[in-house]
DNA sequence: TGATTTACTTAACGAGCGTTCAGTCCATGG
DNA sequence: CCATGGACTGAACGCTCGTTAAGTAAATCA
């Protein structure tokens, strides 16, 4: 009742297409994929260069999912937001979980090693790390709230193994910040209390995606970042 | 596979009845019952004193919201955790839409009330009130951790008119914030920009319901307290 | 005690879901 | 010009879900 999604791609156009009329909301995804591919499993293990279908079903795929939740968009409503029907979703994905887990994956590895290297580029100064590491979980919050909100609530719809592996790349992610953390205030925090503090700083720069408009994005990464820098130095 | 829910009550006994045996992980709900209610539709409108079971099948169901999304839970799974069968729940409650708008609006009610008698105790000290509502909203995260993480979930998978009334008091909430950031910071914030940092203190206060354990509730109100403070005062 | 009410059961329904399958269209390459 | 193969359709499957209906055993009340 409140957004009905549709777009009829041009009936016969090669490969290449253009942008998906009335798309996804506020899309954030097509990253990358590389995760459990399927399409490649014969001989040679050549990544299959094909870089347009897939992953514009798939942004389409992570808006719906983070406006209605996983369990409320079925493969048809995908499909027909995709201009497609609902079956030849699995021409693309293995099944509806894998499209999940294909939207889910790449945020936690960008995000780990994306924050790996702004500590890196900080070198030994823990100040300078935790500034550099807001400014990246700011940015990419801000640039992707569609992931960053299904990342937030529809973690457990996936099964064991892929849930597993995203469990890990967080925890590694999270304890790059409780490192810099501790360095930073050495002294003041346990590694369990630098983690409470880590999950508030994320808490707090995740809450972008709720909310929209009335502040323009500069000013609110500007917020965001104040915020959360004084929130962590206590 | 990971948390089998059952409790099978004691087969005979009248009212009152004990703590259901193994119950939800962490449910945190029970408040009170006074929204969309079907049983007292008769003459008179006196609202029945019955303050048991439909509050404690509440609690179940808030429960295994929380952990498992509301699409990912069946009424025969919240029969079954609360020691009955599916149907016998529809003896308690219009449908599965209306558990969760019964679960879901007394919240709202508590914040917004609690919220705005702090702000009144503090009188005219804008400083003294941003304080107490911390203080306030930090006690009642850590207290009603599931129903927070519901609410932050799985608001839109309620009908609109439920959903209004929910967004309407969570507004009104929100304002009292905003109000109360804007008199610390005169001229500093716009409503808007303070209505982002209203939005990003949730975030962090509700960053609660996940991690559980390692730091004790007391150290962590404490630590939760004073990140939202240094946060919102720039 | 008999009538009523409360809390529940079992059985069944219709709808919607994810998924499979067989076939069709059509651009491409020899 | 025909064979190939990717992208897609339409129909159908088995299953689960929310909900309804009819009946029952126990507790309460007159």
């Amino acid at each position: 009742m409140t957004l009905e999604q549709q777009a009829v791609r041009p009936p016969t156009q090669s490969r290449g297409s253009g942008p998906a009329g009335a798309g996804a909301a506020s899309a954030g995804g097509a990253q990358a994929a590389q995760a459990g591919d399927q399409s490649a499993e014969a001989e040679g293990g050549r990544p299959p260069r094909r870089r347009s279908r897939r992953d514009e079903i798939l942004e389409i795929a992570v808006g719906l999912f983070a406006t209605r939740g996983y369990h409320g968009v079925s493969m048809d409503d995908i499909g027909a937001a995709a201009g497609v029907t609902g079956p030849a979703l699995y021409h693309h994905f293995k099944g509806k979980e894998a499209m999940l887990a294909a939207a889910l994956i790449p945020v936690s590895e960008q995000l780990l090693t994306g924050g790996k290297a702004r500590i890196a580029e900080a070198g030994e100064d823990p100040a300078a790390a935790l500034a550099a590491l807001v400014d990246f979980h700011v940015e990419f919050a801000l640039a992707n709230p569609a992931v960053i909100a299904l990342h937030l609530h529809e973690l457990d719809r996936l099964p064991e193994e892929p849930r597993r592996q995203i469990r890990r790349l967080q925890r590694l992610y999270v304890e790059e910040w409780v490192g810099t953390l501790t360095a930073l205030r050495e002294g003041e925090l346990t590694d369990g209390e630098a983690r409470v503090l880590a999950h508030a700083a994320f808490g707090l720069m995740n809450s972008t995606p709720f909310l929209g408009g009335e502040v323009d994005r500069t000013r609110r990464a500007e917020l965001l970042r104040a915020a959360t820098l004084s929130a962590l130095r206590g």
